[in-house]
Parts: structure tokens; C-alpha cells; sequence
DNA sequence: CGTTAGCCCTGCTGGC
DNA sequence: TGCCAGCAGGGCTAAC
């Protein structure tokens, strides 16, 4: 499930590809993931613009247009983004949802086999108000233990639900949660609210350093999710606590957890986090 | 306002 | 071996 380490692994790897290229052409096999805007609306948006930047913003990667307009994509579950300079290369048209085509710059393919994916374009004036929906980014330096105490302080809610919600910090996902809360070695179903400054400042550097290995690592690959070059990345390969239920825990060697903590799967280890 | 349940979707898993 | 209900979950909306 792409989360922000994966977000940022395939903006890095496409940041030098495809600035300074110009739209060519966009084909769009799968309506779905351009709703609301019909395909032939969003063609017409798109084509002749120029990239000139590539950022990300929690979860969504965000390609800039000349103009002032942005096109933000979101891979939700399986989506998978790749680059291509030939375009007959691409011999796997299955999941295909949309490609924009960079005329004889390659082009960019987006496959979705569960079709949670979104591509949309903004306008200039709409761009701030969809990002100020999103809570802090984790890894700008101004993501300090004090901000975080003060998001955290008075709230009930479990802190892995806490974790996820885009509203409070933008980016973190389930795999990123439950790492990082044993890192920190604090229990997931702690209220937010009820941490020590202590384990503020643990739950601050964990959430710092495990979105950080992992983008070292090109993300996770569970199931579906491949980097900008078509490849897994390695953070699966050292998951701590995630995915491990029944396996000694790296910490204590007890045995690794699976519960549900707001709907989603959770793991953790009883002994090492409290 | 804070929080949670249900929905979208498709492929895989597990139980029989 | 074959079938199919159930599960997976990010983000949005409705509802409490």
C-alpha cells in the first residue's frame, strides 16, 4: 500500500524525467480514475502543459504545470506508477488507467488493480484549499515533539487510529502506524492524549526514523507496489512487527500480535510495548 | 467538534 | 480440486 515513503521514492525517480517535458497526449483506458472529470475534459486540460516541478503532499504526488495548475495523482491501495521511454516497451496493459504520453519523452503509466486511484488536476486557486485538509508532513524539521504534543493532548481515540488519519499527519498509512508504534514501544490502543512528554519525543523520532529507513529501503512491497522503474522496494525485508503475527518479536522475542484497531489490522507486541 | 461505521473495488485466502 | 464468503484498507461521507 503506497504511503509516503513509496509516494516519495517514485517522486524522486521521476522528478529528473519528467521535468521540463511537455503533455503530449493522455489516454485514459479507465474512466474511474479521472471521475468526476470526463476523460475527454481532462485531456483537453492537460495536453501542451509543461511539468516543472514534482512534489508530494502526504500520500499524493503532485506534478506541477506551467500555468499554475497541478496534476495530484493518489495510489490508494495497488496503485503503481511507472516510467517508460518507449512506449511499445510496455507489453503489460493489464490495470491500465491512464498514460500520459511525453511524445518521444516516454510516457507515464498508471495501473490500478483495485481502482481506489485518483488522478485530478487544479486549478491554481483550488490547490490550497485541498492541501490545508491535510495535518503536518512527519519529516519537515517543523514536525517537532512539541507540535506533536499539542495534536495529540486531550485527544481519547486509539493512537494507531490517530496515526493514520490523514487530518493529523499526512502520509502515515497502516504498515508505517504499526512500525513506528513499536519503535517507539508504545501500546496502539493508548489514547492519544494519555503519552509522557518522554514518549512524545520516542513517538516523534520513531515515526521520523522509520519513514526515513524506508524511503532509504524504495518502500514496502507486500503485494502490488513497484517503484517508478517498475521494481519492489526492501522495507518488507526488515519489517520489525507488521505482517508478523506469531513470530517472535525482534525485542523481547515474545510473540508478535494481530488485533483491530478501528477497522484495520493491527500488530504489536505485548511485552515490548506498553 | 471528535469520532466511527460503511462504502467503494478486485484478487487472494481459507474453509469446506 | 473447486467453490465462494470473507478479508485487505485509504479516504470520503453520513451519522452519532
Amino acid at each position: 500500500m503506497p504511503e509516503l515513503p513509496e509516494v516519495e521514492t517514485i517522486r524522486r525517480q521521476l522528478e529528473s524525467l519528467l521535468t521540463g517535458k511537455t503533455i503530449h497526449g493522455v489516454s485514459i483506458p479507465d474512466p474511474s480514475v479521472t471521475a468526476p472529470l470526463p476523460p475527454r475534459a481532462f485531456g483537453r486540460r492537460l495536453r501542451g502543459k509543461k511539468i516543472k516541478a514534482l512534489s508530494r503532499r502526504g500520500k499524493y504526488l503532485r506534478l506541477e504545470l506551467d500555468g499554475g495548475g497541478m496534476l495530484v495523482i493518489h495510489l490508494r491501495m495497488t496503485g503503481v506508477l511507472t516510467f517508460a521511454r518507449k512506449y511499445d516497451k510496455i507489453s503489460e496493459r493489464r490495470h491500465l488507467r491512464l498514460v500520459i504520453d511525453f511524445g518521444g519523452g516516454g510516457a507515464l503509466f498508471f495501473r490500478d488493480q483495485r481502482r481506489f486511484g485518483t488522478a485530478a488536476i487544479l486549478e491554481p486557486e483550488e490547490i490550497k484549499p485541498f492541501f490545508d485538509r491535510l495535518g503536518l508532513e512527519p519529516l519537515e524539521r517543523s514536525f517537532s515533539p512539541d507540535i506533536l504534543a499539542k495534536l495529540l493532548a486531550s485527544r481519547k481515540r486509539p493512537l494507531k487510529s490517530f496515526l493514520i488519519d490523514q487530518s493529523m499527519i499526512a502520509g502515515i498509512g497502516n504498515i508505517y502506524a504499526d512500525e513506528a508504534l513499536f519503535r517507539a514501544r508504545i501500546h496502539p490502543l493508548r489514547p492519544a492524549g494519555s503519552l509522557s512528554t518522554a514518549e512524545v519525543r520516542r513517538l516523534n523520532r520513531a515515526i521520523k526514523a522509520t519513514l526515513a529507513e524506508a524511503i532509504s529501503l524504495a518502500g514496502s512491497s507486500i503485494d502490488t507496489y513497484r517503484d517508478a522503474r517498475g521494481r519492489r522496494g526492501r522495507f518488507q525485508e526488515v519489517f520489525r512487527i507488521h505482517r508478523r503475527a506469531g513470530e517472535p518479536c525482534p525485542g523481547c522475542g515474545g510473540t508478535v500480535r494481530k488485533i483491530k484497531v478501528g477497522g484495520r489490522g493491527t500488530y504489536f507486541c505485548p511485552a515490548c510495548q506498553k
